[in-house]
DNA sequence: GTAGGGTTAG
């Protein structure tokens, strides 16, 4: 035999036995020998074709195809599914439509690829007219074609709870017919009856056959449509019907068991993945992350994660989001560039997980950091993003930026809005809060619980009480939305801090759920704003019944005991605390500069820099004295000579954060500060000579809300 | 042919 029939011989064995190829360069020299010794016959191309698609060789398989005219069966076949796994969907379906076309009957094996197509382009028109098809061709009863089926109204369904959805319009491909022509003549052949929604049951119970694809596509179709208990009553269905769950079951349903918090069916579930050995998988392990995290078991995420043989974008962003859902913001932080440091790339979902984290920790830096991700990934339009960029600009004290962002964005759902509003409340700025609520319920969106609490902010930042309390009783009456501890404690802020105490106490006292401490809190420190110490006993009262270790309730009543000079009752209060061991959170304040977190603390002598800081403060002081400030002592709660009072001031950590913001940056550019408690009086009145006497813009972020201090006064109007 | 993670408050 000569070289070349030898080699003809061995083109055609393989031909025959194409699963023999294992790497895509053995396939591509096969093609050359092909092209060397065989007959270009179309039964020989169409195989060639399968094995480049086998490799996913679109481009290859497509030189091959284009030469067929008119292509066989096979060679459509081997196209389409190429198109469906390369992602191409809109190209799978077109192939199909222009085979149509050319008369060629489909074959079942098509039907998946092609029916997960319509899903992907949300083309239920055109989904219905292939399940038309498939009857037609008698291939309903096929599993595989019944599976997908199953899967595509699952899904449609889905879209429809979920939202709606829109059926793509197609485009013209080069060279292909058009297809809307051709969807139209198939939706014709179909004739007028229409498949309702609920045919995945339908679907599902004419199968002559069910595998454990058939009902986990099912059980995972109620669970993503929100029918949790339906989902679980498929699962023990299911295990009547002997199919044993598999990864998929396991997977699919936990995030049921993370939504309610139920962490001893999700510890069943961990077990159950761990004796069939599924708790290696990727899926599951992600979704255990959530599972633990959602129900505060921080830890037990931190084992899953930490226990996972690999990990992928997904794991590491359950584990990021778990943290800083659960206020380890840090950690989160830190999570996220341990992902970038292991070549993970960050999706939109990464973004919006971590962002919270900077709004939390007030690190401007790092939220700008990210934007500039952002940006570079094409990410701004996603509306997860956006809402937490507007967050985390707002709660970083950038409030135009926030807003900026707000007003690009093409679309605003109710979470977008809820933060710009939100935002502009933390900012005091309640007119604007008010009338983006208004555009808000015109634009209709519905508001929801989350929405009035910022409304209720709003309002409480500017003493607007008949409006709070237009919008509490529209809350029930036009949305029905409960008032929960969250609206209640808003509007006794809001009461409290516009003297209305008495208005406040009974509220309170009426209110159809049980009032916590915290709510009583609001209106013990509008109590002492308003130096009301007879109605601070009777409210500190009522907390220390709830709540006998409230240390604000302790601090307060001390406080206040203090500025009435009842020195004896104050001393009885800080006594009483030290016996219960109950201790005082230090007041801190920090300030970002060069990239870098620094942190006071009241009398703080520890930051390098402390003397150059101190004489800075001296000098200020002075400067401020002369332009008319005079300290108020009455801030200052120790029974102490009036200079030593004077020298307790000069301490605050708000003080010793802005001197060194003054002399570590730039003349004239912005400084902000964030306070872990309420800025005190008299530092509020300091820094408002300090603003004037620097010419600098200062912003302090306390833990109620933002000041503008400029030019000697402030956006809060001394109202907060 | 089937599965997992996100934004507003607290």
């Amino acid at each position: 035999m000569t070289s070349s029939s030898s080699a003809k011989t061995l083109v055609k064995t393989i031909l025959k036995t194409p699963q023999t190829l294992k790497t895509k360069f053995q396939a591509k020299q096969l093609h050359a020998q092909f092209l060397k010794t065989q007959p270009h016959s179309p039964s020989s191309t169409s195989i060639l074709i399968s094995i480049y698609t086998n490799f996913n060789l679109l481009q290859d398989s497509l030189f091959l195809f284009n030469s067929l005219s008119p292509p066989p069966l096979p060679a459509w076949k081997s196209i389409i599914k190429c198109y469906a796994n390369s992602g191409l969907f809109l190209n799978c379906l077109t192939c199909f439509i222009q085979m149509r076309g050319f008369g060629i009957c489909p074959d079942h094996k098509m039907f998946p690829f092609v029916l997960k197509a319509c899903v992907f382009l949300k083309n239920l028109r055109l989904g219905e007219s292939i399940h038309g098809c498939i009857i037609r061709l008698g291939w309903d009863f096929d599993l595989f074609t019944g599976n997908a089926l199953l899967n595509m109204y699952a899904k449609f369904q889905s879209l429809e709870v979920n939202g709606g959805y829109k059926v793509f319009t197609f485009n013209m491909l080069d060279g292909m017919p058009k297809s809307d022509e051709l969807c139209e003549r198939l939706a014709q052949e179909k004739g007028k009856s229409v498949i309702q929604l609920d045919s995945v049951t339908k679907v599902f119970k004419m199968m002559p056959q069910r595998d454990v694809v058939s009902w986990n596509t099912v059980i995972a179709g109620n669970a993503q449509n929100g029918m949790y208990e339906e989902a679980l009553k498929m699962v023990r269905e299911m295990g009547n019907a002997n199919v044993k769950p598999d990864s998929f079951t396991l997977s699919t349903i936990l995030p049921i068991f993370a939504e309610y918090a139920d962490i001893m069916k999700g510890k069943e579930i961990h077990g159950y993945a761990i004796r069939h050995r599924f708790d290696s998988d990727l899926y599951i392990g992600s979704s255990l992350i959530d599972m633990y995290a959602n129900c505060a078991q921080i830890e037990d995420s931190c084992h899953v994660f930490n226990l996972l043989p690999q990990r992928d974008d997904i794991s590491w962003n359950s584990i990021i989001a778990g943290c800083v859902q659960n206020g380890m913001f840090d950690e989160g932080l830190k999570l996220f560039r341990q992902m970038l440091m292991a070549k993970v790339t960050p999706r939109e979902v990464s973004f919006s997980s971590v962002m919270p984290a900077c709004a939390y920790l007030t690190t401007l830096h790092l939220g700008k950091q990210l934007h500039g991700y952002i940006i570079r990934g094409r990410f701004d339009d996603n509306v997860f993003i956006a809402s937490s960029l507007v967050d985390m600009y707002a709660k970083c004290g950038n409030i135009k930026a926030a807003r900026w962002i707000f007003d690009q964005m093409e679309h605003h759902d109710m979470v977008s809005w809820t933060a710009i509003i939100m935002g502009h409340a933390l900012h005091g700025h309640a007119y604007d809060a008010l009338s983006l609520f208004e555009q808000m319920e015109k634009d209709g969106v519905k508001p929801n619980y989350v929405s009035f609490i910022a409304v209720f902010t709003a309002c409480s930042h500017a003493g607007l009480t008949d409006e709070a309390w237009k919008h509490f009783k529209r809350m029930s009456q036009n949305h029905g939305i409960t008032p929960g501890l969250e609206h209640y404690a808003a509007m006794a802020d809001l009461l409290g801090r516009a003297g209305k105490l008495e208005e406040a106490y009974e509220f309170i006292s009426s209110m159809h759920i049980a009032p916590t401490g915290s709510i009583w809190s609001t209106l013990l420190s509008a109590c002492r704003v308003h130096k009301n110490l007879e109605l601070a006993e009777k409210v500190a009262k009522e907390i220390f019944k709830i709540d006998p270790g409230n240390v604000g309730a302790y601090i307060l009543m001390s406080n206040m005991y203090a500025a009435a000079r009842r020195w004896k009752d104050a001393a009885k209060m800080r006594i009483f605390m030290k016996k219960k061991g109950i201790r005082k959170e230090p007041a801190c304040s920090w300030i970002e500069v060069k990239n870098r977190v620094h942190t006071f603390i009241s009398g703080d002598k520890s930051h390098p820099l402390y003397d150059r800081i101190f004489k800075a403060l001296k000098d200020l002081m002075e400067r401020i004295e002369r332009e008319g400030y005079i300290p108020d002592t009455n801030e200052v709660f120790h029974d102490v000579e009036e200079e030593q009072k004077k020298y307790l001031l000069f301490s605050h950590s708000e003080r010793l954060a802005l001197a060194f913001g003054i002399i570590s940056s730039p003349a004239g550019t912005t400084i902000r500060i964030t306070k872990n408690i309420r800025v005190c009086v008299d530092c509020h009145t300091a820094i408002k000579f300090m603003s004037k006497i620097v010419q600098r813009e200062i912003i302090v972020r306390d833990n109620s809300r933002f000041h503008h201090f400029k030019d000697g006064e402030c956006s809060c109007r001394d109202y907060w």
